[in-house]
DNA sequence: CAATTTTTGGCAACCGGTTGACAAAGGTTA
DNA sequence: TAACCTTTGTCAACCGGTTGCCAAAAATTG
């Protein structure tokens, strides 16, 4: 056999061959003008049945496709929505992947995918080219400031994860619900000192987050310190062991999974017992927090669910309908496994 | 037919206010011919220095970007990449989107993602619905057959990853070496009789996998048994531990990690040392392969090499180089944890 | 300085759809 | 049967670039 050669073909530019019918192919076999088979296939009701028919009938045979790219000119219109993460590494961005991917497809668009490696600079950027070639996009946890936000969503239609934006559609997890029951759970549980292990300064979700759990420890009693971590991976959560040590809390929030699995790691490595001697409860409930031993206690937030919705706002706000006034909020809930419990020490 | 430009627009279409320069806007700001300015943006020396800094002024006065489209209608080039996926919710993936997003984004191509959830079907739309829009298309772990992604190729470019197929170039690991090292390493711990957790019987790696283990144990004069799982999971893992023990093997090697986790979990959770009494080795070193206590030994696939070199194939062809003669073999590695060691019965 | 070659810019025809305006055909009503 | 309202298909002008062909301008050569 040969190669894939496209050796030998009088080439005809880029196309293939067979896919390459257009409506004036559907309009000579049908026996009619090119802009009628651009109404029966795209304005339903505009011509009569019988057309109608001899035309689909034609475009069946022809195996047409339509053009995207010819639609989208006059139109502007491309069926794709465009998402925006920070880091395709961090598994929290997966489910918000798979949430947006799964929606669309079914509504009939298409993902187009782009990561800023959490760099502000590089986001506009990704952004300002996604942004041409699509009917919306989506920021998942975007790191730019908020005027640039609010500029593109001045250009289309913008809808944005995780952080909450004046006069922008948002969607974010209410981390009230999951927090209270984690912490209601740890004071249960015979906890009186809380630490809670931030997430990168710059985050909006590490001050909602650390707002929950102050509120929600002088609720229950609790006291509550904040530490800080270098950065919201497993290595940060190693790092930050020394000072869960030495804050002498016997339970702990971090801002992500990812925290909470390399303390845990460090902190059991140094013989500690967890939850015995130690309760460590995460965030997010991201891929893998059910590796762990023991496995992870953690907040869920229901990402693929942001997915979902963002992508649901983003068609609605195409099919001419408003934005809604206020952020979206999805529930979060405490997911209870194995590394939290009854303190013995 | 002078005034190309509709002047004082009221409200343009759907698209942006200041996105909105053309080239005929450039043209009439510079003084000079559309076709000149689209040369002199696109043609490299084919206008005089001259005039090309007068247009380059011009457009960035403008600040005019391309529109996608319009050139795409012509030209049938999009600068984009397709790729599609079984599962968006399989962390093998996670790395082959992202091997393939930076490299195709460095090289100023932006990524399109699908998913075909496992049904070939569903494969085979998607990929035809992606084709027409994007310059070449990654199928990563294909469901569908042979000859479907053989058509898909005769109309432009096409790279498979984790799969071989004759005249589609394709990207895979050579699971020889890494399964040499991991049997070998069983054997010098103690090890006589290995068995082999396969995957997906559609799968065309869990053969290859299942050759190599053979072949391996073979050579290290271990007797080697094939189980069944009934999904590449968890819970399929989990589903698979009576069989495990009924082998009466002291070494298991899975089709993949999620199939290594879950054995390992239900193993643990009847009292079974993990790796005094068994050694556990996976495949593919997945993001959390490292979360399990003990960690996880396993089989390294370079899978973000593999997105990466998937892109760089399907770019050099789009850059008219012949595809690569045969399959693009990519080395698989032993990452030893804590999983595997020696036998202590 | 004329003849010839090389640059350089302009013209116009696409690429494949969409859509407003309009007239022919068909149906109603007086 | 005439007058009038609908329905339905056609025409033609876009959308915003790209590119083959050609002639004017510039550079080179004799």
């Amino acid at each position: 056999m040969t190669s894939t050669g496209t050796a030998s073909t009088p080439t005809k530019r880029g196309r293939g061959d067979k896919s390459s019918a257009t409506i004036y192919d559907i309009a000579k076999l049908a026996g009619v003008n090119p802009s009628t088979v651009s109404r029966a296939l795209s304005k339903p009701g505009r011509v009569s049945a019988k057309t109608q028919k001899i035309i689909e009938d034609a475009a069946a045979e022809l195996n047409y496709q339509v053009n995207p790219f010819a639609r989208a000119l006059p139109t502007g219109r491309t069926q794709t929505i465009g998402l925006i993460v920070a880091d395709i590494t961090n598994p929290t961005f997966f489910d918000i992947i798979r949430g947006a991917e799964t929606t669309g497809s079914a509504r009939d668009y298409t993902l187009v995918l782009a990561e800023s490696a959490e760099s502000p600079e590089t986001e506009v950027t990704a952004a300002r080219r996604l942004l041409s070639t699509v009917d919306g996009l989506i920021l998942a946890s975007p790191r730019m400031d908020d005027d640039h936000i609010r500029a593109l969503a001045a250009d289309k239609p913008v809808a944005v994860i995780n952080r909450e934006i004046q006069g922008v559609p948002c969607v974010v997890p209410d981390v009230n619900k999951g927090i209270s029951e984690a912490v209601r759970s740890l004071a249960a549980n015979g906890h009186e000192k809380l630490a809670y292990v931030a997430g990168p300064k710059q985050s909006w979700m590490t001050a909602r987050r650390w707002e929950g759990v102050k509120a929600a420890a002088e609720w229950s009693k609790l006291s509550a310190v904040r530490l800080e971590s270098s950065k919201p991976t497993v290595d940060g959560g190693r790092q930050v062991a020394r000072d869960v040590l030495d804050s002498g809390a016997t339970a702990v929030i971090t801002y992500n999974d990812l925290l909470a699995i390399g303390l845990m790691q460090e902190l059991q490595a140094g013989g500690m017992r967890v939850p015995d001697q130690i309760s460590i409860v995460g965030f997010d409930d991201i891929f893998g927090a059910d590796f762990t031993t023991p496995a992870l206690t953690t907040v869920r937030s229901p990402l693929g669910e942001c997915g979902t919705r963002a992508v649901t706002i983003l068609l609605d706000m195409l099919q001419g309908h408003d934005a809604p006034g206020e952020a979206v909020r999805v529930e979060t809930e405490l997911v209870v496994r194995g590394s939290s419990g009854r303190l013995l020490a």
